[in-house]
DNA sequence: CTTCAAAGTTAGTGTCTCTTACATATGTTA
DNA sequence: TAACATATGTAAGAGACACTAACTTTGAAG
């Protein structure tokens, strides 16, 4: 009864990818047992490495959760770069959409947005996860400026854009915590952002269209 | 060099009251560390007892994690429920400070409020969480509907109520998260509450005071 | 007084994180 | 091309932890 199959023989001793491979199956991890129950050794079991190859990468445990949650946040941040694309400029249906996107990979991927926002502590000591936020944080307040008809971004625009944000924020995570169907809303996403946007926009002196 | 120093001889072999002060030291620990670098031995060493004892009140660590939530979840009702009192019927304040309530809980013990929210699947099979949880949600939709100047809540109450939880439940999380430092806003707590409860609440037809 | 259940204890087992010392591969430079 | 430095892997093990099993103490009920 041995109790470790992978680690002894590999076709080439050194693994190639180690450290992204590691990445994704702790991700995977997380979101099958959530972060507090997950193990380390489990990932490496999947990797096919032994239990002391992760410390190589990473400084600790904690130091591969936050680099699942940089993963995460930059999937996030990509996706709502690209959902306002298409759209025309200056309507209300591009925040609906920045929206929908948050709240989408919410919960797409609960367990690592919960991680995203979780470890506090080490968070504010991690310098690409600060940034990653700060960018993705500067879209929204980017597109309540132009939706004012500005390339400038002013103290009350960083005021709707932040209540834009913690709407979504807080919608994510009841939403992801079940607090939804306990409370039992006849819901419509799209509605609701809606609804919210044209509420937070509501004392924005839209200038004229160009 | 004994490692130990309570558990071996206390004045009485019972206890007394280990449940509730497992409780306490785990709340402390939590605070103090986060809920994923917190141990149960050190629980009990605080409370002087050995590590076996716990077992004999919460099934598993999360279990306590579980208790430890719950007494959050009470203190935060209760402190919602008695902000109200004092103030006059009818009346934005009374959103504001529903909202400061919420938001100062969340500074006041993050830790906790984060547990709260975050052991999402146990939490969804623990009654008593989820019975306080909506008790709480409770008292919001009330004061929108009693804003309407109605004693039965309808579904745009429902709706109102919820846009106002989830803004002040993701505020309350990015201000913990410390996002606002580096978001930088020059920040009127009160100011913002009020604001976005006139927000909300402007689509409601007053009725005329009793 | 006896009995019993509740609530402690001791002494483990197995797993986990992380370290130390060593092995192997890769690239650079003489 | 040989030698060395560095990156990346392994094996073995220390120390902590969650949880269990079997035993002990205590208080209360009959």
């Amino acid at each position: 009864m041995k109790k470790n199959a992978e680690p002894q023989r590999r076709a080439q001793y050194h693994h190639g990818d180690l450290k992204a491979q590691l990445i994704e199956a702790t991700r995977q991890l997380v979101e099958a047992k959530g972060p507090d129950h997950l193990s380390v050794s489990e990932a490496c079991r999947i990797a096919g490495v032994s239990t002391a190859a992760p410390y190589k990468h990473f400084k600790d445990k904690d130091d591969l959760l936050r680099a699942v949650a940089l993963g995460g946040m930059e999937r996030q941040h990509d996706q709502m770069a690209a959902a306002i694309v298409p759209l025309p400029p200056r309507c209300l249906e591009r925040f609906v959409a920045l929206g929908r996107v948050y709240v989408g990979f919410a919960q797409k991927e609960p367990a690592v947005f919960r991680l995203m926002f979780a470890l506090s502590d080490d968070h504010a000591d991690d310098d690409a996860l600060v940034k990653k936020g700060f960018d993705t944080f500067g879209i929204v307040k980017a597109e309540v400026a132009d939706y004012r008809g500005s390339a400038t971004i002013e103290e009350a625009d960083d005021r709707r854009a932040f209540q834009l944000w913690s709407f979504v924020h807080g919608l994510s995570f009841l939403m992801i915590d079940g607090k939804m169907a306990k409370v039992n809303l006849p819901f419509d996403l799209d509605a609701m952002l809606l609804d919210i946007s044209a509420k937070v926009m509501s004392d924005v002196k839209v200038a004229a269209p160009v």
